[in-house]
RNA sequence: GCCUUUGUAGCUCAGUCGGUAGAGCAAUGGAUUGAAAAUCCAUGUGUCGUUGGUUCGAUUCCGACCGAAGGCA
């Protein structure tokens, strides 16, 4: 094995919901003549702008965005589809010469990206997973779990009975390929990261900061038409992934003439709160990122040559 | 003004036939390898409205007061 090979230098911007990505990625891409591949399992649907919180037409047209606005809203996606798609466009926005930029907040995307994770190559099925479905319904989750620990003892010590889904998909890794979860997950590091890595981490020092400018942009996302957006989603097919997104769910009741728009809102405001909140329990932990908490700066342009100062001290541009 | 109901965790409410209390939601922490903006796990001290009385002991019984909702005038 040789190290010889060369590392694609690669910018990633992580952060909650609301933190201020985005605008700062834009112009970073701008300045160091970069090109943006966006790590958001949402905003990979079309039609679903306003509540995905998009880069703006203006941004998207001033610097190339990668892996945004590609798929229907009923198509299913999944973290390999993503890691393969993402990394070559990475390979090709380097090969032009340009800067690659990830940004996001979907934490499984990036680092299954950036730490190279490789998923067992498998197509998806869907008949083995209904199958295991019905019998927890009929026997429990117990039942099922006592399933996987015939087939993969050490899997168990890490997954709870009742996260069904991570139950069953270990299940099913097992059928379709013979190899148990533990051992695709330990062959799954086993070749090393071809990036050269920079981290910036955007947050708030006072987590209440970071919360009003949540409960902020949903007021904003309504004048600029998220109610219209939402509805026409919903007179379309929207189901499998795009039907998890925050921002349209919540607003069904109100549709429906159930609940009251205000109750609806309240409801988008706590579960981007609470997204959040997970957001920075999954990047918390990653001791690679350089942490800007944009409430301890006076004005954005201080965010802006602080980030870029933080990039040239790590010697990727 | 009178009658009835009501005041318990940030919110909605249980409960204690008198021995200082518990659910859901929220909040906080954590997990995260093909649905991840999803999914799952862990964490419950609050002058039981205020104040007197009865009692060994009251949030629980009795009285007064304060607040809320409804009804009658």
């Amino acid at each position: 094995m040789s190290n010889e090979k060369k590392l694609i230098p690669l910018v990633v911007i992580v952060g909650p919901t609301a933190s201020g990505k985005t605008k700062l990625a834009v112009d970073i891409a701008k300045k160091f003549n970069g090109e943006i591949v966006s790590a958001d399992s949402m905003q990979i649907y079309k039609y679903m702008s306003i509540g995905t919180a998009k880069p703006t037409i203006e941004e998207m047209s001033s610097v190339p965005h990668y892996m945004i606005d590609f798929l229907e809203p009923n198509e299913k996606f999944s973290v390999a589809k993503y890691v393969s798609m993402a990394k070559q466009h990475i390979a090709d926005i380097h090969s032009r010469n340009k800067l690659p930029i990830l940004v996001g907040g979907t934490g499984l995307y990036i680092n299954s990206l950036i730490d190279n994770i490789e998923f067992a190559q498998m197509q998806e099925n869907t008949p083995i997973r209904d199958e295991l479905y019905k019998i927890a319904e009929e026997k429990g989750n117990d039942y099922l779990f006592d399933m996987l620990k015939e087939i993969d003892e050490d899997i168990c010590k890490e997954l709870h009975p009742n996260n069904l889904g991570r139950v069953i998909r270990a299940i099913e890794v097992y059928k379709l390929t013979g190899k148990n979860m533990s051992w695709h997950k330990e062959h799954s590091k086993m070749t090393p990261s071809e990036y050269k890595l920079c981290m910036i981490g955007l947050t708030a020092s006072d987590r209440q900061k970071l919360y009003d400018r949540i409960n902020n942009r949903v007021s904003i996302m309504v004048e600029n038409g998220l109610l219209d957006e939402a509805k026409n989603l919903f007179s379309s097919v929207y189901s499998g992934t795009a039907k998890q997104a925050i921002g349209y769910k919540e607003l069904k009741g109100y549709f429906e003439n159930e609940e009251k728009l205000e109750d609806c809102l309240e409801k988008i405001r706590m579960g981007s709160r609470r997204y959040a909140k997970r957001q920075l329990t999954w990047f918390r932990k990653d001791e690679r990122i350089n942490w800007i908490q944009f409430d301890l700066f006076s004005n954005y342009k201080e965010i802006f040559d602080f980030a870029c100062e933080t990039l040239v001290k790590n010697n990727i541009i």
